[in-house]
DNA sequence: CATGAATGAGGTTTCATTCAT
DNA sequence: TATGAATGAAACCTCATTCAT
């Protein structure tokens, strides 16, 4: 893979377009991105050949940062529970600390410009880590056949609980272990309170 | 005098506008919307004045629709067991035969063209249905604070039900009794498998 | 001329008009004279059947109100001071009293959209007026080829004086005297302070 | 590096804007003064963002030009009267070889696109010209509260005069002398014929 | 390689006018 | 006669992309 001339633009770029994306959509332009990453329009098309491409790319970067996050945050590999809940939090505390990066791949995961081989993609970056969580999974979303729903339901309330936890920040850490409480119910195989 | 508004042309637009935001988002434009609702371009803003008042009433359009499944679809009220998986079934049955709108809805969500008023007033759509299920919901839960992050715990685990349902479709009822398993779990105040 | 069925409505729509092209221009939209007027969009049309036809209508209706209230003015004909004195003071009065229709009057007459058939109806409003005025008047004026000239000349310095006096109120005695001597000197025959 | 922004298609521009203005009045579509201009219709926003301020670069440019001609036409300052009548057939003849100009200053003088900021601008122009004259001026026009005043009224008497030299070509030369005498009696501190 | 001027298709919205009621 | 819903051309403006410099 030939690397551009600067990697520091490439980056300035994914950068400007998160914050850009996050706030405006996908619908963002390019010429906005270009200038927040202070660069010439033209030069964007340089190192995304297409808005596309820049979208696609900015999302598998910033999926890449969080599972980044996720690995990094592994402390306590004890018991299923603690890794689980270290997990947990290290998501749930990357979608706090990167309002914006979270935001922004909230608004392009909906999108039909992320293709599906980028989902894939995306998808092949947190197997191992899943594969940790799901030593404590329930039988049922052990198969194969549903371990992605697994994950997808896993996601789907950390997600849910990033939001609550942005809205009122008073109470993020209550919503927290809340929300940490209620996906342990939902898949693990035991239920000890 | 002069030939009525017709409640049929607005419908017409509201049946476009759902099937063009499914599959194009909120960029859909206005034109394409007019086109499928066979009429012209200049009637879309006599019905909606803007873009954005257009997908605000799609956005409160389908969240009704939705409700009203829900209310229809309550059977058996006879355990708080019994009724949250009736609403659970409806959500779901309805989005699996609305796909579309559904797909709609979820990008809309995303969208900051939705008001806080618009979101305000789907909130309202829902408290009824919410409250019969609450009873049977976890204490923690109960308390003013949390119960609006219990029903976004629920919706997203319908949501993300509904999305592995349709790519799925021949291990769509599994996943629908597996997901409300996991729900239940997670929400409910007792936890009997 | 068949009268259509509503005089009012037709003076309701030239009213309205008339504060639709001071405030806007002759941009102003068919459908806010309209409305203003208290009438349906398509009415406007079966009293005026284009808008350049209410266009030239307003024109020629607000300059025939300014030329009754100049003929209504004439007070004192002893002297063709006096009589000058008199129409400069009704002219600038009228303006100051009908602020709107002045500005109207004053964006229409720069319009293409009024023709040229509908400024001479206009110059043969005032003949008499100007003849008597025209009497004072330097004799180089007073041949047939220079005394449009000549009311023309005296129509600028009163506009420009009714501007001025609209913008400043509290001045507005001594610029319509300081107006009139000016006027005085640049057009009459004898130039006694 | 890239091509630099080319003063010759502002120039185009605006010229082909002048020409649109004086023809059809602000309404003058950007289309058209971009096709007149032979540009594309995107780059006229390069280099004017919003038809508005167009309109307002427009304003200050042929007020300008004017200005410029003005200071240009000064030959001889030997006295008051010398510099007025070299003012005032500056005025004129630039009226009368711009008749496109000075018909679109007309219109665009009277809208309200021309925002208040231009309008000073266009003032701060004046000065220097203005003083000379007003050497000459009656005693009442020279406080500062009505030097705007003897401004305007010289305007009114020069636009006025351009009117009539051109709808009356064969006689525009004795329109011309006939128009200063007017100003010169209207506005001058002695009035020796 | 980097730049940013240029492009023109396409977006949303307005509006004079027509015509079914 | 009066209405106002319907129309679609045309308005202003944006933007991803190209390419001369």
């Amino acid at each position: 893979m030939a690397r551009p001339r600067s990697e520091d633009k490439k980056q300035a770029l994914l950068d400007a377009a998160t914050d850009a994306v996050a706030l405006q959509g996908i619908a963002a332009s390019t010429a906005l991105i270009a200038r927040n990453a202070g660069v010439a329009e033209g030069t964007l098309f340089r190192y995304f050949p297409t808005k596309d491409d820049l979208l696609n790319a900015l999302y598998l970067h910033l999926k890449t940062l969080l599972c980044e996050a996720l690995q990094a945050g592994l402390k306590d590999m004890s018991t299923p529970k603690t890794i689980a809940c270290d997990v947990w939090n290290s998501y749930i505390s990357w979608g706090l600390k990167n309002t914006l990066a979270q935001r922004a791949v909230r608004r392009m995961s909906v999108s039909e410009k992320i293709t599906p081989e980028t989902r894939q993609q995306v998808n092949e970056l947190f197997p191992e880590l899943y594969k940790l969580c799901q030593r404590a999974m329930r039988q049922e979303l052990m198969t194969i056949e549903f371990e992605d729903f697994g994950d997808a339901l896993f996601l789907a309330l950390a997600e849910t609980t990033i939001e609550f936890a942005l809205r009122h920040p008073a109470r993020s850490q209550e919503l927290i272990s809340l929300g940490f409480e209620s996906m342990w119910r939902a898949l693990a195989q035991e239920n000890p309170v």
